[in-house]
DNA sequence: AAAAATATGGAATTTTTCTTCCACCAATGA
DNA sequence: TCATTGGTGGAAGAAAAATTCCATATTTTT
């Protein structure tokens, strides 16, 4: 008898209903599950709609375990089998629709919310939205698709940008970094940009980020790039920026702010798309 | 013979993949479907959640029809039966409707070209725009409520985070330094990042940013300062993640993936807000 | 280091669900 | 009225899915 009986420490009782709940008593202790247990139950409450819509079997590949380990963690946590566990992902799906629609129209409307800070939080998201639906419309492909010929050819991809852009060029080093693909961030600790810069040369590439008030040691740097040939694609907010002129390429990024700050939220899905790009494009031989 | 052959007037061609055609199909001829098959194709429009989640036979039931009733209704309209019929509506629940739907499809036609490329930069957009309206829709308004007033007391605020989520560190950085508040990056160029944290305090406070994989270094660094007594807010992914239960206050942002690629776009609402938030908590004396 | 307990993968089995089929009914037209 | 055509209910059969079971691997305890 390996199963039932006084079984390791499965839960006794009533299992729960509600997604949240169940999320609660999975969350509430971990490490304490064994090693493929706790893989589905991650996927679980990652996947969510997986669960509520797939097959065990379908499940599982996904998730990478067994179907009877899944049917193991339902038990685990006293359903009945998967079928059981699988209901409440179910219910939480029927049950969001309205709630989900409603909050969104809420958060659209703006009507302010209960608290302040709850106003504050929807007004970000907001600005955030908005940010993201202007750009996306004003996105100019052919410009993507060109930037990224130039930056899949470049030897090195130096990065440049301060303060509300730095973290443009941070989440680029990473991806870019992930991919294989070499860059330099330009922002010693040392204020050696200059001399890094100046090791840049028509073989490399940049990509330089600033919005108004364009903090002067990007646009110095981007002058110096350009002078040395640099071919510069450049993240910015407007026609008017000292960048484009600069630049071989640049894409206009209009954030929306909410109480005087903008958003980063759609430069961030452009400077995450950019990376995988070009990888795309080396990968592909372009 | 009296089912297949040269049949009544049964759709021909492929059947409809998304819901709002089939809707329209059905729309476009009322009173032409034989009285049974009209009746579930009413209730199917009705009712499609129910379509989506239930058995052939427990939509039956609620739709005063036999089984053999709604496969007929499914061929009638092209599908090859109700396990592909009910796959439209399905699809529906996955990407969950209306006004939502409207908009992501709006981001599609937004970013035109079919070039691979622009397919990368609609996915990258979409992906940014399901995270923003996943997360601000699950955002908990208290959660973000009393973390703004743990921060708005902390001294000095300590901020982890690694690899993917550091941009959140950087972006919340810069706006905390711009409203006048000190914080401190624990992001130490000479690996004295636990010297750091231990200079932390129950009078001070942190926040934490991890995604899975989660960096162990992050992770480490969470657990010192728990040791320390310091409140952690977490910003992170999941229920399990090893940062839930060290933390005072946690904030679960699902971020969309494309292409591997999860995107960023939500979280940076939420680090925006955040520093805003406390400034204000700060400025009206919480 | 050995023994016991627990966890896991995968095949076999059972259950559920879907689909087909056929007898009967209702409507239409000769 | 009768014949024909299409529609319907319900049962039988086929397919798919869930669950159980067991041999093997792993971990923990003694």
């Amino acid at each position: 008898m390996n199963d039932r009986g006084p079984e390791g420490k499965a839960e006794t009782g009533v299992p729960p209903r509600s997604f949240d709940e169940l999320r609660q008593m999975i969350a509430a202790k971990p490490g304490e599950l064994p090693r493929r247990l706790s893989q589905a139950a991650q996927f679980a409450l990652a996947n969510p709609d997986d669960i509520a819509l797939g097959t065990a079997a379908s499940v599982a590949t996904a998730a990478g375990v067994q179907p009877s380990t899944l049917i193991r963690l339902a038990q685990h946590f006293g359903y009945q089998g998967f079928s059981d566990f699988q209901t409440v992902f179910r219910e939480r799906l029927k049950s969001r629709a309205s709630v989900y629609e409603d909050r969104l129209r809420q958060i659209e409307t703006d009507v302010a919310g209960d608290t302040y800070e709850s106003a504050l939080l929807n007004g970000f998201f907001r600005a955030a939205r908005q940010s993201l639906d202007g750009v996306s419309a004003s996105m100019d492909s052919a410009v993507f698709g060109s930037a990224v010929s130039v930056l899949a050819k470049a030897d090195t991809i130096f990065l440049v940008s301060r303060r509300r852009a730095y973290p443009l060029a941070a989440q680029m080093a990473y991806t870019f970094g992930t991919l294989g693909i070499r860059t330099m961030m330009v922002d010693s600790a040392m204020a050696v940009d200059s001399e890094i810069v100046r090791t840049a040369g028509p073989r490399d590439a940049a990509v330089v980020c600033s919005f108004a008030p364009y903090t002067p040691a990007t646009i110095g740097l981007a002058e110096e790039l350009a002078e040395a040939g640099v071919p510069i694609i450049a993240i910015t907010d407007s026609a008017l920026s000292p960048l484009a002129p600069l630049a071989s390429h640049w894409f206009e990024v209009a954030e929306q702010a909410f109480n005087g700050f903008r958003s980063l939220s759609a430069s961030m899905a452009l400077t995450m798309a950019l990376p995988v790009a070009v990888a795309e494009r080396r990968r592909l031989g372009g």
